[in-house]
DNA sequence: CAACGAGTGTTTGGTCCCGAACAATATTTC
DNA sequence: GAAATATTGTTCGGGACCAAACACTCGTTG
């Protein structure tokens, strides 16, 4: 047991050694704490929900932007997802062996590639879906309703803003 | 301009293809948006701050780590980076190849190997963390004081929730 | 209608990333 | 103190990941 995890925990450390500076503490610790959030959560739901069904975490998430929106064009599918296009090009390799996904020329556009669940993989996401909500419902089950409901509004106006920032 | 977004948000799309269902749609708001920030976040630190260290964001991550604690056990440093121990041996050494970082065995203990920042990568961190807090405050710009604090103290009732029960 | 520019998805090269198998070392057990 | 067990970092295989280069297609402009 070595315990400096006990002992001593990251954001003691960081006072130690930062606190002398002129920083933004605030900021630092809203934004570091979404980021390890969201690592602890993709851990968890990795290893519950997707533990066996050979899905990665982009590979289900892939799959839930297809089933959410129906057909779409590969462009939209990447930007909804949050991955590059060329990412996205291997991951839907690795779903259409997996025979969970479809890939089809648009004849309108024939730079355009469309993509579709097939049946197994709508099937898959009708009886995976449901599970994962319900280990998110897990991972939030110490915030009450008025704090989750904050928590997403406040998230929300840190996206807007960065999608903003970008923009311009 | 093709328009789907302007048109149709993704929680739009949701509320359609699943309104019927029997979900936790608060959790889900909640979750999606954290996954989303912390997305969003990371490509922004990475475009701004990391653009053209030649670092990763992991790469800045683990060298942070070492930063914060001082000369670490990898094992601590895997944990604190949120990577896989075998992960963290290749980031190392990229980032040893830079001459950043430095191994050495810990004499104590042959298993255990000690890593440090050279005088190079302490230089780097002292010039890069300022900017990198910059923009961390940038992130967070449109909340004010109070919604940082219960944005950072809402997730870390999620993450501790989430160690909690990975503990058991 | 030819040439140019913009918009597609794919390929490539290098890193990240995990889980599992592994070799080396330390600790416990008898 | 020898054998069994546990711990630590590395290696390996396969997939994810991005930026940049690419090939192809469409729209526009002269």
């Amino acid at each position: 047991m070595t315990g400096h995890h006990t002992l001593r925990s990251t954001e003691e450390a960081v006072g130690d050694r930062l606190g002398g500076l002129n920083l933004d503490f605030e900021a630092m610790w809203a934004v570091s704490n979404i980021y390890r959030a969201s690592a602890a959560i993709r851990n968890h739901l990795e290893q519950t929900v997707l533990r066996d069904t050979g899905l990665t975490w982009t590979g289900f998430v892939v799959m839930w932007v297809v089933w959410i929106w129906g057909e779409s064009e590969t462009r939209h599918v990447a930007e909804e997802a949050g991955i590059a296009k060329g990412t996205l090009t291997g991951v839907l390799k690795t779903l259409e062996s997996y025979r969970y996904v479809q890939r089809m020329p648009n004849p309108a556009d024939r730079r355009r590639v469309m993509v579709t669940l097939t049946l197994s993989g709508e099937r898959l996401m009708r009886t995976l879906f449901p599970q994962f909500n319900q280990e998110e419902a897990f991972v939030v089950r110490e915030l009450d309703s008025e704090r989750r409901r904050d928590l997403a509004s406040s998230l929300r106006l840190v996206v807007q803003h960065l999608e903003r920032a970008e923009r311009a």
